[in-house]
DNA sequence: TTTGGTGCAAAGCGTTTGCACCCGC
DNA sequence: GCGGGTGCAAACGCTTTGCACCAAA
């Protein structure tokens, strides 16, 4: 999703377009493909907009969230991770433990789930499936 | 595994058995199925062991999972759960999402995972499958 | 002009740590 | 008796909140 039509639907939701949260949402689609740290998107929202101030970005970001925009994720030590929602078509992802990168799949087993559940007599309603490792870049690295 | 056993690997490792530690080791084991709360296996630990003392619970229970007896997990709010790990093959899990009841599944798509991963150049180390829903029990009250 | 957005400082919450004392081995 | 285990209180890091001021619409 495009800066503009990030700011096109906020202005839908009668939220105010101020320079601060202009430069958040350049950070989010910058790196749409990568969940981030709240203190990385607080300092290179600070690289854009200077006075930029830790509790306003964590505003902002339950904004877009609410606004179903943003993706919110616990890492493993429970800090929070954000990274801009690209689509609404259901999917799973390819991420990168080294980096974040994140790169999604279509391949689901839900057949096979459903299948799983029904013989457990389990109700599902959601399912998880990652793959961990390192992307193209990450392993030639090391 | 009983506590029993796992009295019998922390004496291995040259850890002592204490009231509390044990207090602690029989909350984890009644509720091996179950993903818990710092908070929750605190206070069902001072029910066997009043003078139960926070600190001292992180402290086990870190002292637990570096012998690989405890799985360890940020729930989605960042809070830490623990559980017994039940044994060491692989496999994946159902998770009732209201009572927090885990129960394993041997299906698993690696053949497949393994495939795509390589599609993409990326070099797969680990990969996650959870179903989340309601269990027989919860299902049923709603 | 109105109302939401912001900066600051303080509080909140889960977790970790330093230290003196305690207790299993 | 030794060395790890513990309780307490304080510090920690991340996140949230209250309030006065600011600025977008």
């Amino acid at each position: 999703m495009t800066i503009y039509e990030l700011i096109e639907i906020l202005k839908t939701n009668h939220y105010k377009i101020t320079a601060q949260r202009k430069a958040l949402l350049q950070v989010m689609a910058e790196h749409a493909d990568t969940l981030l740290l709240v203190d990385t998107i607080y300092e290179a929202t600070k690289k854009r907009y200077p006075k930029t101030n830790m509790s306003t970005v964590y505003r902002n970001l339950e904004i877009l969230e609410s606004l179903d925009l943003l993706h919110k994720v616990a890492n493993e030590n429970g800090a929070m991770q954000y990274k801009l929602i690209c689509c609404h078509h259901h999917h799973h992802h390819l991420i990168c433990s080294q980096c974040g990168k994140i790169e999604a799949i279509d391949y689901c087993p839900l057949e096979t789930l459903k299948e799983i559940a029904a013989d457990k007599d389990f109700q599902l309603t959601a399912h998880k499936l990652e793959l961990i490792g390192l992307c193209k870049h990450c392993a030639k690295k090391k």
